[in-house]
DNA sequence: GCGGATTGCTTGCGTTTCGCAAGTAAAATG
DNA sequence: CATTTTACTTGCGAAACGCAAGCAATCCGC
C-alpha cells in the first residue's frame, strides 16, 4: 500500500484538499495531533477508532509527502520516530473545528463536551486561536 | 452500490462528520449544490471532476437517508427529481468554506477567484451568512 | 399517437483500496 | 544476551470504486 499522489482531479480548491485528506483517517489523525497531542507512530495507533497499522502508516506518509506533518527520529531513542505538525497542518485547525461543531450540533449522541460548544459559539476565534498557539511551541 | 449507514466507529465529534462525508465525492456534490445551486441528477452529473453516474447516485441517497438533502419529484415534468440542502445540509457551508480557503492558501495552482480569498479574509461571518441566506429561498 | 430523445437511475465487471492478522528489523532494556 | 519495544511491512480476503452499458418512465415533435 503506497501513498502515492494521485493526479489532481480539477482546480477546485475544494478538491485541492479532499485529494489529500477525502477519507474516513486522515483528519483522525490530525485531530490526534492536535488535540491529542500525539508524537508517535503507537500513540496514533492507540486511537478510539482503531486505526490499522499500515493505513496509519500510508497515511502519515501521505501527510508528510503533502507537507502537513514532518517525521523526525527522536535524538533520545534511535526506535521513535516524531511526528509533529507543520504550518501547513496547523492551518487545518478550522477545518477540524467546524466539522467537530456541526458534528456536535446535529448527533444527538454526540460525545463532544459542552465546554466546546460553548467556547466555539462564544468567541470562535478566540477559540482557533488558543489550539494553535498552544500547538507552535 | 448501496449506500447503507456504517456502524459509527466512536462518538468522537469529528468521526460523526467523516462517517457521512469522509469521503472525495460527497462534498463536491454539495459544493454543486452550493455554489453551483445545481439541483438535478443530470446536472450533478456534469462536474468537472467527472463523477460517475453509480457513485453519485449512491452519494445522493447517502446525503439523504442523512438527511443533508431533500428528493423530491419536480411538479412540471415527472421524469425529473429536485435535490435541495436541508438545513443540515446548508449547515456545512462554513466546512467547505475553510477547505476552500485552506486549499487556496496552499495550493500555488489553485483556481480559487481572489475575490473569494479577499471577501473570506475582509469578513469570514458576512462572506458565509451571505451564501447562507442566498440558499435559503 | 408514435418514434426518438431525455432523465434518473441500475447492473456487470475489472481494478483499486481497505482492514485484519501476522511477521520483521533495529534498537533499547533488564 | 535474551526479551521487549517500536515502527513499520506483507499477505490476502472483502469491500468500495469507476467505467461502460443498459433500462424504464416520461416528454417532445410531428
Amino acid at each position: 500500500m503506497i501513498a502515492k499522489k494521485a493526479r489532481r482531479r480539477s482546480n477546485c480548491p475544494l478538491c485541492f484538499g479532499l485529494d489529500i485528506f477525502g477519507d474516513k483517517w486522515t483528519l483522525l489523525v490530525l485531530r490526534d495531533l492536535v488535540f491529542q497531542r500525539k508524537r508517535h507512530f503507537r500513540e496514533l495507533l492507540a486511537s478510539d477508532e482503531g486505526i490499522a497499522s499500515n493505513i496509519l502508516s500510508d497515511r502519515l506518509k501521505r501527510l508528510e509527502a503533502h507537507g502537513l506533518v514532518s517525521r523526525i527520529g527522536d535524538p533520545d531513542d534511535a526506535r521513535q520516530i516524531v511526528y509533529r505538525l507543520t504550518e501547513k497542518g496547523i492551518d487545518l485547525v478550522p477545518v477540524l473545528v467546524e466539522i467537530a461543531y456541526w458534528s456536535a450540533k446535529h448527533d444527538p449522541h454526540t460525545g463532544a463536551p459542552k465546554s466546546f460548544v460553548k467556547a466555539f459559539e462564544r468567541n470562535r476565534q478566540a477559540y482557533i486561536q488558543d489550539i494553535v498557539s498552544n500547538l507552535k511551541h
